[in-house]
DNA sequence: GTGCTTTGTCCAGATATTAGACACGTTTGT
DNA sequence: ACAAACGTGTCTAATATCTGGACAAAGCAC
Protein backbone atom coordinates (compact mmCIF):
# COMPACT_ATOMS: atom_id res chain seq x y z
CA UNK A 1 0.00 0.00 0.00
CA UNK A 2 1.20 3.03 -1.30
CA UNK A 3 0.88 6.61 1.27
CA UNK A 4 -0.24 9.51 -1.29
CA UNK A 5 2.24 12.14 -2.69
CA UNK A 6 5.11 13.27 -1.13
CA UNK A 7 6.29 16.89 -1.28
CA UNK A 8 10.00 17.26 -0.18
CA UNK A 9 11.54 21.07 0.46
CA UNK A 10 15.34 21.24 -0.08
CA UNK A 11 18.18 23.37 -1.18
CA UNK A 12 20.81 20.18 -1.60
CA UNK A 13 19.51 18.62 -4.92
CA UNK A 14 21.43 15.84 -3.68
CA UNK A 15 18.96 15.47 -0.69
CA UNK A 16 16.15 15.56 -3.20
CA UNK A 17 17.55 12.97 -5.41
CA UNK A 18 18.60 10.68 -2.45
CA UNK A 19 14.67 10.98 -0.97
CA UNK A 20 13.43 10.11 -4.23
CA UNK A 21 15.25 6.77 -4.58
CA UNK A 22 14.66 5.93 -0.66
CA UNK A 23 10.98 7.02 -0.34
CA UNK A 24 10.21 6.66 -4.13
CA UNK A 25 8.61 2.82 -3.48
CA UNK A 26 6.82 4.17 -0.34
CA UNK A 27 4.78 6.94 -2.15
CA UNK A 28 2.50 7.12 -4.72
CA UNK A 29 4.24 10.12 -6.34
CA UNK A 30 7.51 12.06 -4.75
CA UNK A 31 7.66 15.72 -5.75
CA UNK A 32 10.30 18.12 -5.10
CA UNK A 33 11.54 21.76 -4.67
CA UNK A 34 14.57 22.96 -4.65
CA UNK A 35 13.32 26.13 -2.78
CA UNK A 36 9.77 26.81 -0.73
CA UNK A 37 9.12 29.60 -2.92
CA UNK A 38 6.80 28.32 -4.85
CA UNK A 39 5.69 26.02 -2.05
CA UNK A 40 2.24 27.73 -1.27
CA UNK A 41 1.40 27.33 -5.48
CA UNK A 42 2.42 23.97 -5.49
CA UNK A 43 0.86 22.75 -2.21
CA UNK A 44 -2.09 24.23 -3.63
CA UNK A 45 -1.96 22.47 -6.78
CA UNK A 46 -0.68 19.23 -6.16
CA UNK A 47 -1.98 18.52 -2.69
CA UNK A 48 0.58 16.45 -1.21
CA UNK A 49 0.03 14.19 1.51
CA UNK A 50 3.07 15.36 3.68
CA UNK A 51 5.61 17.66 3.22
CA UNK A 52 9.04 17.09 4.24
CA UNK A 53 10.64 20.46 4.85
CA UNK A 54 14.28 21.45 5.50
CA UNK A 55 14.82 24.25 7.78
CA UNK A 56 18.12 25.50 6.50
CA UNK A 57 17.82 27.48 3.41
CA UNK A 58 20.07 30.48 2.43
CA UNK A 59 23.69 29.12 2.51
CA UNK A 60 24.96 30.04 6.02
CA UNK A 61 22.23 30.87 7.30
CA UNK A 62 21.77 27.56 10.34
CA UNK A 63 19.47 29.30 12.19
CA UNK A 64 16.20 27.61 10.96
CA UNK A 65 14.97 31.03 10.82
CA UNK A 66 14.23 30.61 7.63
CA UNK A 67 12.51 27.05 7.58
CA UNK A 68 10.60 28.26 10.63
CA UNK A 69 8.95 30.76 8.80
CA UNK A 70 8.09 28.82 5.95
CA UNK A 71 6.50 26.36 8.05
CA UNK A 72 4.44 28.91 9.79
CA UNK A 73 2.86 30.20 6.55
CA UNK A 74 1.75 26.68 4.93
CA UNK A 75 0.58 25.32 8.08
CA UNK A 76 -1.44 28.62 8.52
CA UNK A 77 -2.24 28.24 4.80
CA UNK A 78 -3.02 24.25 5.14
CA UNK A 79 -3.60 23.39 8.54
CA UNK A 80 -4.81 19.83 7.10
CA UNK A 81 -1.22 18.82 5.60
CA UNK A 82 0.96 17.28 8.02
CA UNK A 83 5.02 18.47 8.03
CA UNK A 84 7.70 17.19 8.76
CA UNK A 85 10.86 19.02 9.53
CA UNK A 86 14.61 17.69 8.80
CA UNK A 87 17.56 19.87 10.06
CA UNK A 88 21.23 18.67 9.90
CA UNK A 89 21.69 21.00 13.30
CA UNK A 90 20.55 18.75 16.09
CA UNK A 91 19.12 21.75 18.19
CA UNK A 92 16.31 21.03 21.34
CA UNK A 93 15.03 24.77 21.32
CA UNK A 94 14.22 24.67 17.49
CA UNK A 95 12.78 21.70 17.48
CA UNK A 96 10.62 22.41 20.33
CA UNK A 97 9.36 25.34 18.87
CA UNK A 98 8.88 24.05 15.47
CA UNK A 99 6.65 21.21 17.06
CA UNK A 100 4.67 24.04 19.19
CA UNK A 101 4.17 25.78 15.92
CA UNK A 102 2.19 22.74 14.36
CA UNK A 103 4.69 20.53 12.70
CA UNK A 104 4.05 16.40 12.89
CA UNK A 105 7.13 15.91 13.63
CA UNK A 106 11.52 16.53 13.53
CA UNK A 107 13.82 14.15 12.09
CA UNK A 108 17.49 15.22 12.04
CA UNK A 109 20.07 14.57 8.97
CA UNK A 110 21.29 11.80 8.46
CA UNK A 111 17.98 10.18 8.84
CA UNK A 112 17.70 6.80 9.39
CA UNK A 113 15.42 5.23 6.07
CA UNK A 114 12.64 3.20 7.88
CA UNK A 115 12.40 5.85 10.82
CA UNK A 116 11.89 8.63 8.12
CA UNK A 117 8.87 6.03 6.37
CA UNK A 118 7.65 5.53 9.97
CA UNK A 119 7.55 8.97 10.59
CA UNK A 120 5.82 10.24 7.37
CA UNK A 121 3.32 7.52 7.70
CA UNK A 122 2.44 8.04 11.05
CA UNK A 123 1.99 12.13 9.98
CA UNK A 124 -0.38 11.44 7.30
CA UNK A 125 -1.99 8.58 9.51
CA UNK A 126 -2.55 10.91 12.56
CA UNK A 127 -3.51 14.04 10.51
CA UNK A 128 -6.61 11.64 8.14
CA UNK A 129 -8.11 10.87 11.63
CA UNK A 130 -11.65 12.22 12.16
CA UNK A 131 -13.11 12.88 15.30
CA UNK A 132 -16.74 13.01 15.39
CA UNK A 133 -18.36 15.90 16.92
CA UNK A 134 -20.28 14.44 19.54
CA UNK A 135 -16.49 12.16 21.13
CA UNK A 136 -14.87 15.64 20.75
CA UNK A 137 -17.56 17.42 22.39
CA UNK A 138 -17.76 15.20 25.34
CA UNK A 139 -13.88 15.18 25.30
CA UNK A 140 -13.41 18.62 25.92
CA UNK A 141 -16.25 18.87 28.33
CA UNK A 142 -15.12 16.28 30.28
CA UNK A 143 -11.44 18.16 30.61
CA UNK A 144 -13.07 21.42 31.55
CA UNK A 145 -15.47 20.00 34.53
CA UNK A 146 -12.21 18.37 35.50
CA UNK A 147 -10.16 21.91 35.58
CA UNK A 148 -13.48 22.92 37.66
CA UNK A 149 -12.96 20.40 40.23
CA UNK A 150 -16.38 18.85 38.74
CA UNK A 151 -17.95 22.48 39.58
CA UNK A 152 -20.75 22.07 37.11
CA UNK A 153 -22.10 26.10 37.60
CA UNK A 154 -18.24 27.06 36.39
CA UNK A 155 -17.64 24.65 33.85
CA UNK A 156 -20.82 25.33 32.04
CA UNK A 157 -19.70 28.91 32.23
CA UNK A 158 -16.45 28.42 30.61
CA UNK A 159 -17.69 26.03 28.19
CA UNK A 160 -20.39 28.97 27.41
CA UNK A 161 -23.53 26.48 27.77
CA UNK A 162 -25.94 26.35 30.47
CA UNK A 163 -25.68 24.30 33.65
CA UNK A 164 -28.82 22.45 32.73
CA UNK A 165 -27.51 21.59 29.71
CA UNK A 166 -23.75 20.22 30.71
CA UNK A 167 -25.67 18.39 33.01
CA UNK A 168 -27.68 16.63 30.48
CA UNK A 169 -24.14 16.01 28.71
CA UNK A 170 -22.63 14.67 31.51
CA UNK A 171 -25.34 12.36 32.98
CA UNK A 172 -25.56 10.99 28.79
CA UNK A 173 -22.06 9.59 28.76
CA UNK A 174 -21.05 8.83 32.18
CA UNK A 175 -17.71 7.46 30.88
CA UNK A 176 -15.88 8.37 27.51
CA UNK A 177 -12.22 7.28 28.33
CA UNK A 178 -10.48 10.19 27.04
CA UNK A 179 -7.79 9.55 23.99
CA UNK A 180 -4.26 8.53 24.42
CA UNK A 181 -1.60 11.38 23.89
CA UNK A 182 1.24 8.82 22.84
CA UNK A 183 3.33 8.74 20.07
CA UNK B 1 1.31 38.65 40.17
CA UNK B 2 2.52 35.48 41.38
CA UNK B 3 1.85 32.17 39.71
CA UNK B 4 0.36 29.31 41.78
CA UNK B 5 2.47 25.97 42.96
CA UNK B 6 5.40 24.81 40.95
CA UNK B 7 6.29 21.07 41.33
CA UNK B 8 9.58 19.98 41.00
CA UNK B 9 10.84 17.02 40.53
CA UNK B 10 14.74 16.28 40.20
CA UNK B 11 17.09 13.62 41.94
CA UNK B 12 19.87 16.18 42.59
CA UNK B 13 19.70 18.11 45.73
CA UNK B 14 21.41 20.82 44.64
CA UNK B 15 18.92 21.50 41.53
CA UNK B 16 16.09 21.58 43.83
CA UNK B 17 17.72 23.97 45.91
CA UNK B 18 18.36 25.93 43.11
CA UNK B 19 15.11 25.80 41.28
CA UNK B 20 13.25 26.90 44.80
CA UNK B 21 15.94 29.84 45.09
CA UNK B 22 15.43 31.14 41.86
CA UNK B 23 11.75 30.44 41.07
CA UNK B 24 10.76 31.10 44.92
CA UNK B 25 10.01 34.72 43.71
CA UNK B 26 7.56 34.16 41.28
CA UNK B 27 5.60 31.10 42.52
CA UNK B 28 3.21 31.01 45.35
CA UNK B 29 4.43 27.70 46.45
CA UNK B 30 7.44 25.90 45.03
CA UNK B 31 7.12 21.86 46.15
CA UNK B 32 10.21 19.62 45.48
CA UNK B 33 9.80 15.60 44.87
CA UNK B 34 13.61 13.99 44.52
CA UNK B 35 12.40 10.84 42.71
CA UNK B 36 8.89 10.57 40.83
CA UNK B 37 7.84 7.32 43.47
CA UNK B 38 5.29 10.13 45.45
CA UNK B 39 4.58 12.04 42.35
CA UNK B 40 1.41 10.72 42.05
CA UNK B 41 0.31 11.13 45.35
CA UNK B 42 1.80 14.58 45.79
CA UNK B 43 0.18 15.65 43.20
CA UNK B 44 -2.97 14.44 43.30
CA UNK B 45 -3.01 16.19 46.85
CA UNK B 46 -1.51 19.66 45.81
CA UNK B 47 -2.90 20.22 42.69
CA UNK B 48 0.32 21.66 41.06
CA UNK B 49 -0.22 24.94 38.15
CA UNK B 50 3.06 23.35 36.47
CA UNK B 51 5.41 20.30 37.12
CA UNK B 52 8.75 20.76 36.00
CA UNK B 53 10.05 16.81 36.04
CA UNK B 54 13.74 15.90 35.17
CA UNK B 55 14.11 13.19 32.81
CA UNK B 56 17.00 11.58 34.25
CA UNK B 57 16.71 9.40 37.64
CA UNK B 58 18.41 5.88 38.67
CA UNK B 59 21.79 7.22 38.15
CA UNK B 60 23.52 6.08 34.58
CA UNK B 61 20.54 5.84 32.82
CA UNK B 62 20.14 8.57 30.81
CA UNK B 63 18.12 7.69 27.97
CA UNK B 64 15.08 9.45 29.67
CA UNK B 65 13.19 6.30 29.52
CA UNK B 66 12.22 7.39 33.50
CA UNK B 67 11.87 10.35 33.10
CA UNK B 68 9.28 9.19 30.01
CA UNK B 69 7.34 6.92 31.92
CA UNK B 70 6.61 9.13 34.73
CA UNK B 71 5.77 11.89 31.79
CA UNK B 72 3.18 9.36 30.46
CA UNK B 73 2.24 8.39 33.78
CA UNK B 74 1.28 11.97 35.33
CA UNK B 75 0.11 13.42 32.01
CA UNK B 76 -2.78 9.93 31.70
CA UNK B 77 -3.69 10.88 35.36
CA UNK B 78 -3.90 14.43 35.73
CA UNK B 79 -4.06 15.59 31.68
CA UNK B 80 -4.93 19.22 32.52
CA UNK B 81 -1.62 19.86 34.70
CA UNK B 82 0.98 21.27 32.37
CA UNK B 83 4.49 19.21 32.56
CA UNK B 84 7.72 20.72 31.57
CA UNK B 85 10.34 18.02 31.48
CA UNK B 86 14.11 19.18 31.91
CA UNK B 87 17.04 17.42 30.79
CA UNK B 88 20.99 17.19 30.80
CA UNK B 89 21.04 15.49 27.79
CA UNK B 90 20.19 17.54 24.77
CA UNK B 91 18.67 14.73 22.60
CA UNK B 92 16.17 15.94 19.70
CA UNK B 93 14.66 12.71 19.43
CA UNK B 94 13.53 12.45 23.13
CA UNK B 95 13.01 16.16 22.91
CA UNK B 96 10.06 14.90 20.18
CA UNK B 97 8.87 11.87 21.46
CA UNK B 98 8.13 13.80 25.18
CA UNK B 99 6.16 16.91 23.44
CA UNK B 100 3.86 14.07 21.30
CA UNK B 101 3.58 12.65 24.78
CA UNK B 102 1.86 15.06 26.18
CA UNK B 103 5.08 17.36 27.94
CA UNK B 104 4.59 21.37 27.23
CA UNK B 105 7.92 22.36 26.98
CA UNK B 106 11.09 20.74 26.55
CA UNK B 107 14.36 22.71 28.42
CA UNK B 108 17.93 21.75 28.76
CA UNK B 109 20.47 22.01 31.62
CA UNK B 110 22.02 24.31 32.42
CA UNK B 111 18.83 26.35 31.89
CA UNK B 112 18.21 30.34 31.12
CA UNK B 113 16.69 31.44 34.50
CA UNK B 114 14.10 33.98 32.69
CA UNK B 115 13.61 31.56 29.96
CA UNK B 116 12.56 28.44 32.45
CA UNK B 117 10.60 31.27 33.76
CA UNK B 118 8.59 32.15 30.50
CA UNK B 119 8.12 28.25 29.33
CA UNK B 120 6.06 27.96 32.75
CA UNK B 121 4.07 30.77 32.48
CA UNK B 122 3.41 29.84 29.26
CA UNK B 123 2.70 26.19 30.05
CA UNK B 124 0.19 27.69 32.66
CA UNK B 125 -1.37 30.33 30.59
CA UNK B 126 -1.91 27.61 28.16
CA UNK B 127 -3.52 25.19 30.06
CA UNK B 128 -5.77 27.71 31.86
CA UNK B 129 -7.27 28.43 28.72
CA UNK B 130 -11.04 27.78 28.12
CA UNK B 131 -12.45 27.01 24.83
CA UNK B 132 -16.37 27.47 24.22
CA UNK B 133 -17.39 24.22 23.19
CA UNK B 134 -19.07 26.24 20.15
CA UNK B 135 -15.62 27.85 19.59
CA UNK B 136 -13.83 24.03 19.26
CA UNK B 137 -16.89 23.20 17.31
CA UNK B 138 -16.73 25.66 14.77
CA UNK B 139 -13.22 25.26 14.20
CA UNK B 140 -13.59 21.50 13.92
CA UNK B 141 -16.33 21.61 11.67
CA UNK B 142 -13.85 24.16 9.39
CA UNK B 143 -10.72 21.65 9.69
CA UNK B 144 -13.07 18.41 8.50
CA UNK B 145 -15.11 20.59 5.62
CA UNK B 146 -11.62 21.63 4.68
CA UNK B 147 -10.23 18.14 4.45
CA UNK B 148 -13.13 17.11 2.31
CA UNK B 149 -12.50 19.14 -0.27
CA UNK B 150 -15.79 21.30 1.31
CA UNK B 151 -17.83 17.74 0.76
CA UNK B 152 -20.53 18.75 3.02
CA UNK B 153 -22.38 14.92 3.06
CA UNK B 154 -18.86 13.07 3.46
CA UNK B 155 -17.88 15.63 6.06
CA UNK B 156 -21.09 15.78 7.89
CA UNK B 157 -20.76 11.44 7.67
CA UNK B 158 -17.15 12.24 9.10
CA UNK B 159 -18.09 14.00 11.85
CA UNK B 160 -21.29 11.91 12.28
CA UNK B 161 -24.20 14.55 12.56
CA UNK B 162 -26.48 14.58 9.34
CA UNK B 163 -25.78 17.06 6.61
CA UNK B 164 -28.53 19.51 6.87
CA UNK B 165 -27.09 20.03 10.67
CA UNK B 166 -23.61 20.55 8.36
CA UNK B 167 -25.47 23.04 6.47
CA UNK B 168 -27.42 24.94 9.10
CA UNK B 169 -23.59 24.95 11.09
CA UNK B 170 -22.12 25.98 8.28
CA UNK B 171 -24.05 29.30 7.17
CA UNK B 172 -24.48 30.02 10.92
CA UNK B 173 -20.61 30.76 11.08
CA UNK B 174 -19.56 31.71 8.04
CA UNK B 175 -16.05 33.11 9.45
CA UNK B 176 -14.97 31.26 12.03
CA UNK B 177 -11.24 32.27 12.12
CA UNK B 178 -8.94 29.20 13.11
CA UNK B 179 -6.90 29.70 16.15
CA UNK B 180 -3.25 30.06 15.72
CA UNK B 181 -0.96 27.18 16.72
CA UNK B 182 2.09 29.55 17.17
CA UNK B 183 4.22 29.38 20.69
C1' DG C 1 -25.65 11.95 -23.14
C1' DT C 2 -26.87 8.78 -19.23
C1' DG C 3 -26.37 7.61 -14.59
C1' DC C 4 -24.73 8.69 -10.09
C1' DT C 5 -23.60 11.97 -6.68
C1' DT C 6 -24.15 16.34 -4.48
C1' DT C 7 -26.56 20.43 -3.47
C1' DG C 8 -29.98 23.61 -1.91
C1' DT C 9 -34.35 23.71 -0.07
C1' DC C 10 -38.50 22.23 2.39
C1' DC C 11 -41.28 19.50 5.94
C1' DA C 12 -42.77 17.57 10.37
C1' DG C 13 -41.65 14.88 14.32
C1' DA C 14 -38.21 14.10 17.79
C1' DT C 15 -34.65 15.91 20.70
C1' DA C 16 -31.89 19.39 22.94
C1' DT C 17 -31.24 23.88 24.92
C1' DT C 18 -32.66 27.65 27.41
C1' DA C 19 -34.09 30.86 31.43
C1' DG C 20 -36.36 30.65 35.35
C1' DA C 21 -37.86 28.72 39.76
C1' DC C 22 -37.54 25.94 44.01
C1' DA C 23 -35.82 23.20 48.15
C1' DC C 24 -31.83 21.51 49.94
C1' DG C 25 -26.98 20.87 51.26
C1' DT C 26 -22.30 23.02 51.49
C1' DT C 27 -18.86 26.86 51.80
C1' DT C 28 -17.47 31.19 53.28
C1' DG C 29 -16.95 35.21 55.98
C1' DT C 30 -17.39 37.34 60.18
C1' DA D 1 -22.06 29.78 65.33
C1' DC D 2 -24.71 31.99 62.14
C1' DA D 3 -26.15 34.10 58.05
C1' DA D 4 -25.23 34.91 53.41
C1' DA D 5 -23.67 33.15 49.25
C1' DC D 6 -23.08 29.41 46.37
C1' DG D 7 -23.82 24.93 44.02
C1' DT D 8 -26.87 21.02 43.19
C1' DG D 9 -30.59 18.29 41.58
C1' DT D 10 -34.97 18.68 39.79
C1' DC D 11 -38.93 20.59 37.23
C1' DT D 12 -41.44 23.41 33.54
C1' DA D 13 -42.53 25.61 29.25
C1' DA D 14 -40.97 28.18 25.33
C1' DT D 15 -37.57 28.03 21.77
C1' DA D 16 -34.06 26.01 18.86
C1' DT D 17 -31.90 22.44 16.78
C1' DC D 18 -31.42 17.84 14.77
C1' DT D 19 -33.24 14.22 12.18
C1' DG D 20 -34.78 11.26 8.13
C1' DG D 21 -37.14 11.87 4.26
C1' DA D 22 -38.28 14.07 0.00
C1' DC D 23 -37.56 16.87 -4.30
C1' DA D 24 -35.68 19.41 -8.44
C1' DA D 25 -31.60 21.21 -10.13
C1' DA D 26 -26.70 21.24 -10.75
C1' DG D 27 -22.18 18.75 -11.23
C1' DC D 28 -19.26 14.97 -12.53
C1' DA D 29 -17.86 10.28 -14.59
C1' DC D 30 -17.56 7.51 -18.22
Amino acid sequence: MKYGTLLVIDDNPAILTAVKICLGGTFERVLTLSSPDKALATIAQEHPSVILLDMNFSLGVNSGQEGMMWLSAIHRRFPDIPIVLITAYADVKLAVRALKNGAADFVTKPWDNDELIRVLKDAIDKAGEVIPLEQLESEHVRKVLNKCDGNMKRAADLLGISRQTLYNKVKASPLTPLRGEGE
